[in-house]
DNA sequence: GACGGATGTCATCATTTGAAGACATCCGTT
DNA sequence: AACGGATGTCTTCAAATGATGACATCCGTC
């Protein structure tokens, strides 16, 4: 039987449905799925969340600080852990609704925090027009890119060295402000 | 009883599994539902199409001409049609991975044709280092774009004037060129 | 008008999935 | 060591889903 210990299964649990749902989206991921690669029950998801909803909502919250894309430091942090580990639960949610209100506001809260906010709050500081929107476009593009080298459709996207991807983007995501003139 | 026409029925089918491959995905939509849009009985999927993957893949090739994404009116065709329509199942494509083998090889197929093709055509043409790999970053892109601006999860995206989101996505695009110095 | 294939409709099946609950076992408390 | 809650395991259920086949109806052909 498997060890007794509540806090060390609900995180197992937590991290193993962070990663799948990263992966495979929400709804490509059982709660069976879950509980494999856990090496719990799936009935103990229930207990520990109270759904696999639940869950869910538990995992946007596993990410690490507020990153400013902008940052070249920043950015590639990012990458290599996408690299690394897929792309998080919150950067899925950019490109995929769902139908759960829910859970559809908590991704979009958790997608400002994270990633737009830092970058809006750069671009208004440095008195740029529509920061709000420029923020979520660069947000966007950029998810696109990161989604697309883990998907694996785009084959040269996927095989290129990860240096050369960052400093594509960074070039890319720099347009979103306006060029000095 | 519906009119007989199996030719109509085989194209209200792919046309409603067309709408809805893009609204939701693949394992998003069901059978039924394509069905229902389409006012003709699921079974007939499997008539006329073999299966729901078949169908996937006969929706793949709907688009209408390759287009290169540089080319300022391409892009604002692109843009409007994706807002009237959604984005495409060739689009979707791109950030997300798909079990089933021959779906995952089709769509990549496609993405290439219709959209990465004639930019790395471009870029090559022009002489420009990388071009395969810059003309996949700038379709991964556009493709967070376009989906995050369906998917509503970035407000400020969603709810912008198109020709606003236009001019600042074909900036973003633009910069995919090495700047000239 | 009769025949037969084509087309549409319906019922049903096997599988998957999230959830719930019954049961078993462990461990801290007394 | 006995009790009881906590934790884990297993079974089962109801709904959704893709697929299949039987049946009904239409329409062109003879």
């Amino acid at each position: 039987m498997r060890t007794r210990n509540a806090s060390r299964t609900r995180d197992e649990l937590l991290v193993a449905a962070s990663e799948l749902f990263a992966e495979r989206g929400f709804d490509g991921t059982t709660t069976r799925d879950i509980g494999e690669r856990a090496g719990a029950d799936p009935a103990l998801i229930a207990r520990y969340f109270g759904s696999k909803a639940a869950l869910y909502l538990a995992t946007l919250h596993t990410d690490d600080a507020p990153r400013d894309l902008l940052d070249p430091e920043r950015l590639a942090d990012l990458l290599s852990r996408i690299g690394n580990q897929g792309p998080g639960p919150v950067l899925r949610a950019a490109v995929q609704r769902h139908d759960d209100e829910a859970i559809q506001g908590a991704a979009q809260t958790a997608l400002d925090e994270r990633l737009v906010a830092p970058l809006r709050a750069r671009l208004a500081a440095a008195g740029i027009d529509r920061p709000a929107l420029r923020a979520e476009l660069a947000v966007a593009a950029f998810t696109g890119i990161a989604l697309g080298r883990a998907a694996g459709a785009l084959p040269a996207l996927r095989d290129a060295p990860e240096d050369d991807v960052l400093a594509l983007t960074a070039e890319l995501l720099a347009a979103i402000s306006p060029r000095t003139t």
